[in-house]
DNA sequence: TAGAATATATTGTCTATACATATTCCAAGT
DNA sequence: ACTTGGAATATGTATAGACAATATATTCTA
């Protein structure tokens, strides 16, 4: 009786379930299961690993493997590419740059991208509309010491998100997410009362220790991010 | 000259970043790979099932290895269990429980719950607490019929949050976060003023197919759910 | 020419084996 | 007691080979 890793998981997983390996406890090796299961070791070790990425199991070589204490469920999403995304909904996207500025940063800004200096940054700020409505307020500062032919661009037509998710790489970020109440200028870009709560995406980031950018996204009332577990 | 699946990964990530590689392009084969990079097949697949995880590269059966035409990056969040968060950050958790009733599910709930039937649920409301700080309002509701000993737990000790997590599985959820501007019982629970911007999760599990329990957790201002890229 | 059958290329997965690497455990020596 | 060193063990990963599954491309047939 021969197995597919997709089914060891399956059966594993259930035994998680249902509680019979109980979180903290050591289940048995890779090599016991794969007698069990009558397969290689190798598909045994394919379906325990794919569990611990999600965070089920924790293995560590010679301890063997064991269920996680507090199985602390992980969950993936998708980051918006606001382009694609207002037009996987049937509108039309449009983007409109409201300020394009070479300033040092502003304290904040500095110690979110861990900038020692406070160096010379472009900053800019643009809406992005899904069809009339405006659909978010980006706000973004960029390091032109690391980002290459960024004076050749005009950022009145592409999009800075655009550009930058597309062009420029980076090796570490950082993504966080959380609301905020509007303020005045807030409701006024993006057409909405005062005091509303905005869902706010910050998100920075590094090429190789080097800081490349950081961005606010902000969203009006009813925006959510989904995912499935 | 042989090489391990996190070497190719970085030399094909290399190559993506570079723009060797272009968002569309067809990449070469496995085992073309295999073969320049002097490695077995098995390797070189090992690496590029990872990129496509990451929704760097999207491969077919005989249609071959693309780099993805929109790469959407995929960010995973760890799911909070409120007990633990609290705990990590120094405080002492305390938990209170401000209803419990049974009751038939309104509208908006059993959609979301995609029940048929208005069917009679378990409705809990209940306040988590960092310190003497509100930290978080819960609004739960959960189906007795599939939840085994139900009426066994008293939720004035053990919050339901950490009851469902810990011991009931499901096979399916969904999950969605969003921004909402504080009403006046939110703002008096929260101890916060009314109008503030909540950060809201909702979660609802399913359990082949029949609902389990649908949550919305919402959070004062100031919270944050952050990751790394 | 259009549609159906067939060939073919590419990824998906399994097996068996081997060695690498990290960690635990125990025994020996001080 | 305490340290040190090695043996044992579980996971991590690489290899070669095989077959499965699935698109795509080609050829055949009506």
């Amino acid at each position: 009786m021969s197995q597919t890793w997709l089914g060891i998981r399956e059966e594993v997983h259930r035994r998680l379930r249902d509680g019979e390996w109980k979180p903290g406890d050591l289940i048995p090796s890779e090599a016991a299961l794969s007698d069990e299961f009558n397969c290689a070791r190798a598909t045994v070790n394919r379906a325990l690993q794919s569990l611990a990425e999600q965070g089920l199991l924790e293995r560590k070589r010679k301890a063997g493997t064991r269920v996680a204490a507090t199985p602390v469920p992980k969950a993936m999403f998708q980051i918006p590419l606001l382009r694609a995304e207002v037009e996987a909904r049937g509108s039309t996207y449009r983007y409109l740059l409201l300020k394009k500025s070479r300033r040092k940063a502003p304290r904040n800004i500095s110690a979110r991208m861990k900038l020692e200096s406070a160096a010379n940054l472009l900053h800019i700020k643009a809406l992005h509309f899904s069809g009339d409505t405006p659909y978010c307020l980006e706000d973004r500062w960029i390091n032109p010491d690391v980002v290459d032919g960024l004076s050749d661009v005009d950022f009145s037509q592409t999009s800075a998100n655009e550009f930058l998710l597309r062009n420029i790489p980076y090796t570490q970020g950082e993504l966080s997410l959380g609301a905020r109440e509007a303020n005045a200028e807030h409701a006024e870009l993006l057409d909405i009362p005062e005091t509303s709560a905005l869902f706010e995406m910050n998100r920075s980031t590094w090429l190789d220790g080097l800081p490349v950018t950081t961005v606010t996204l902000l969203f009006p009332p009813g925006y959510t991010l989904s995912t499935t577990l």
